[in-house]
RNA sequence: GCGCGCUUAGCUCAGUGGUAGAGCGGCUGCCUUACACGCAGUUGGUCGGAGGUUCAAAUCCUUCAGCGCGCACCA
């Protein structure tokens, strides 16, 4: 038996031991076992991506779950993969090639080539994030790691298309979508963030058609959009301008038209509000969404004035023509001085949509897109309110329910070439939607799917679906989803909805959202605040444990997380005292694994330890039920530190320095019940340093990932002291108890020394 | 505007009816024969404000304030 080195060094044990797992495939799941099953999907990172702190809290919190079913002898599927990540991916590919000089549009390159290159940076880049999944311990069964974009699963997305298709829940449409001009694509309401902006209302005046001294005053944030006004709404019910309805009025902009051009009607609807601004509103059906709905309600003409890329048209008039928005906003604004008809500017606050990947406000625009009706709605929704599926923490379920409350159709079309391609067939008039192409005078739709219409099959599309296989017979519905909040709409309802419409079961039992990591600050992580520590630094620094053990302590259950690097010290400081403890043992002689405490005779101590190890199992028990992660750790933390260590092996030190006292086989043999069981307790939270010290203490032979399987029933004993033993319920007077029986050895020895020292005193600087 | 959450020691947070807790930090002393990634001590809070229920409230109710988040077609 090695002898354990003084500190823990995780760097000699982390890569040896996951090589060790990996080729005895320890994490292979086995669906014809006959143990029950346990299952997770992984949320599929960006296939392009790296680690992220966040990763590692996410795929921590699986990893524990998964290697709790393990030792609780249940066959376990934890199945990872990658996402293509659509808008992302190509942005980034494009970006790149772009910087190298090798083209200033994807349109230079052409669909196929750029696809191509897309590929290549995919197989170049694609690996990384799964091998730092690697280095953090995650034990997901590797053989079946999966890409939406395999073939296999493209099939399935084609393949879910063409039926919803065909059910009717799938239609194309021209309606006004969300618009992000950066990456010229429609994007789904999820993808657009509101954000406060600081702007300015502008209050301009319009001419009644005829009425040389009548003007209306009309509020606006959007003066650029003059040009595409083809109506003035008021209020039927407002006195001021009901009289109005009807007649028309002169759109200033742009002035180089004829009057007769620029002459627009006096519309009556209910959607103007009386108290806003001046009661009058001017209606941009091309580029408003409730301006639109007026116009589809008095059959207004659209007229758009902005076009794809956020470029003003010619129809703008000639000097906004060509300019950007924004800087459309602030010509408008002057043309109106000139003409004298701008009436005041004031300060304004409203809420502005902004494109989640470009980050720049999404322009809405009419255009044809492909729209779906969610499936399976009702089921959906009941399940989770109903608590058959159920939130942690509960809360979220609300969140759901009011989103599924007010469901919207989804838009499903994407104006890019990173994605899965519509299976829709074009010729002439004629329309087809199947997966292989009717023939050669036919022409595919030529947009992609939007990412999100791929990863919401993922719980069975990963296991073979639509095939009946042995991994969805023993591994669906999974068990247990852990994802961030952010994505509960975009991921976690879409997946509840594919789960009923396809498999006509819900995709998992539970969910687990996590909280987001801030800095110390309470700033979200981000990469241009430079607040985001790369966790493959603080595994070199910490070790995998450390990290694990460090972050999970401080991640409470639906909170968000403050995150400094003191607390994976932490961690790594806990490791190194677990390790400590255990090479104290070592130096006592070789271990039992089969030690039973109640064949020897024992100190109160060693009995008191061993119903706190019974009450900390029933404890853990319960917390796990409740996912409380953090309490889990802090439990551990706990025993280990102080019951283990500052109680137990400081009083059993009298134990092991007299080789005569009649309860030193009894303390040893408490000491290796419960640090077997201990390090099988720990292991979920850290798999590496608990599998070296099981090994090398010779605890077990085999890995300690299976060591369990609920074979190691608690030690019933009679106590050795009962007056003892009725005082240990409470820990204070315990460890006055303690102190007088002969504990804090160090510490008397090191007072006791301390005039053996006193060169070392003289040789400090005096006060 | 509607909804949700948070406010407890200097910091980060546990604590859902019964005499205020942990870790870190601070301070004091220790290289001590498992561990200085450590040990022994110690400091520290009228539990955001106000009102109420109760024998008893950090905990339940009402209300106010501050912060954060989600949803929303007031331009």
């Amino acid at each position: 038996m090695p002898e354990l080195a003084p500190a823990y060094e995780p760097s000699t044990v982390e890569d040896r031991l996951y090589r060790q797992w990996t080729d005895r495939q320890d994490y292979r799941a086995n669906p014809q076992s006959a143990k029950p099953g346990y299952s997770i999907v992984i949320p599929p990172p960006n296939v392009t991506g790296i680690l992220t702190l966040g990763h590692v809290l996410n795929n921590t919190l699986q990893d524990i779950l998964a290697r709790r079913a393990r030792l609780l002898g249940q066959e376990v599927l934890w199945l990872p993969g990658t996402d293509h990540a659509g808008i992302a991916t190509q942005t980034v590919v494009e970006r790149t090639l772009k910087k190298e000089g090798k083209i200033k549009h994807r349109d230079d390159l052409g669909r196929e080539e750029f696809l191509k290159q897309v590929w290549q940076w995919k197989e170049k880049h694609g690996g990384i994030i799964i091998q730092q999944l690697k280095k953090l311990g995650a034990s997901c069964d590797w053989s079946r790691e999966r890409f939406t974009m395999d073939p296999a699963y493209s099939a399935c997305v084609q393949q879910v298309f063409v039926d919803l298709f065909h059910k009717k829940l799938i239609y194309r449409g021209r309606r006004m979508v969300n618009w992000c001009p950066v990456s010229r694509t429609a994007l789904s309401d999820e993808e657009v963030i509101m954000k406060e902006q600081k702007g300015l209302l502008y209050h301009f005046r319009v001419q009644v058609s005829g009425q040389k001294d009548r003007f209306l005053v009309i509020a606006t944030t959007r003066p650029e959009t003059i040009p595409g006004d083809t109506a003035i709404a008021v209020n039927p019910k407002d006195p001021r301008y009901a009289s109005l309805i009807g007649q028309c009025a002169i759109r200033p902009l742009p002035p180089e038209l004829p009057e007769a051009q620029r002459r627009i009607p006096i519309i009556g609807d209910e959607h103007v509000d009386l108290e806003f601004g001046t009661g009058v509103l001017k209606v941009t059906p091309a580029h408003d969404p409730a301006d639109f709905l007026i116009g589809q309600r008095h059959q207004l003409p659209s007229l758009e004035v902005i076009d794809e890329t956020g470029l003003m048209k010619p129809e703008a008039g000639k000097s906004l023509a060509g300019l950007d928005r924004a800087k459309a906003r602030t010509a408008a604004v002057e043309q109106l001085k000139e003409l004298g008809l701008l009436e005041k500017e004031e300060p304004y606050v409203n809420q502005v949509g902004y494109s989640e990947r470009a980050d720049v406000p999404v322009e809405p625009r009419l255009s044809e897109q492909w729209f779906l009706r969610y499936p399976s709605t009702e089921t959906s929704r009941t399940i989770v309110s109903g608590g058959k599926l159920r939130f942690f923490p509960e809360r979220w379920t609300k969140v759901y329910d009011h989103w599924m409350e007010n469901l919207q159709d989804w838009c499903i079309s994407r104006q890019l070439w990173w994605g899965h391609r519509i299976p829709v067939w074009y010729r002439g008039d004629e329309i087809c939607c199947q997966i292989e192409s009717p023939g050669a005078d036919w022409r595919q739709d030529s947009d992609v799917l939007d990412t999100w219409f791929s990863s919401w099959l993922w719980p069975f599309a990963t296991m073979g679906w639509p095939e009946k296989t042995p991994e969805l017979k023993k591994f669906y519905p999974t068990t247990d989803l852990v994802t961030g909040p952010d994505i509960i709409f975009f991921w976690v309802a879409r997946m509840i909805m594919a789960g009923f419409e396809y498999m006509g079961e819900l995709p998992f039992r539970n969910v687990y959202f996590t909280g987001l990591i801030r800095d110390a600050k309470g700033r979200k992580l981000s990469k241009s605040l430079g607040n985001s520590p790369d966790p493959l630094d603080l595994i070199a620094k910490y070790g995998a444990d450390g990290l694990r053990f460090g972050l999970l302590r401080i991640a409470p259950q639906g909170a968000d997380i403050r995150y400094d690097e003191k607390q994976i010290e932490e961690g790594r400081n806990f490791a190194n005292k677990l390790w400590n403890a255990c090479r104290f043992r070592q130096q006592q002689g070789p271990s039992d694994p089969k030690a039973n405490p109640a064949q020897h005779p024992r100190t109160p101590f060693c009995d008191f330890l061993l119903e706190k190890l019974d009450t900390l199992e029933r404890e853990l028990d319960r917390l796990y039920t409740q996912y409380e992660f953090s309490q889990i750790a802090q439990a551990l933390y706990g025993f280990v530190w102080d019951e283990f260590c500052a109680r137990f092996i400081e009083t059993a030190k009298a134990d092991f320095l007299n080789p005569a006292s009649p309860t030193r086989t009894g303390t040893l043999a408490t000491s290796d019940f419960v640090l077997s069981r201990v390090l099988r307790l720990l292991h979920p939270y850290m798999p590496f340093i608990t599998e070296e010290l099981w090994i090398t203490l010779g605890l077990g032979t085999e890995t300690i990932i299976l060591a369990d399987a609920g074979q190691t029933p608690a030690v019933r004993l009679r106590r050795t002291d009962p007056k003892f033993a009725e005082g240990s319920h409470d820990s204070r007077s315990l460890g006055r108890a303690l102190s007088a029986a002969g504990g804090s050895a160090r510490s008397r020895q090191g007072k006791n020394s301390t005039g053996k020292r006193d060169h070392r005193l003289r040789s400090r600087p005096g006060p």
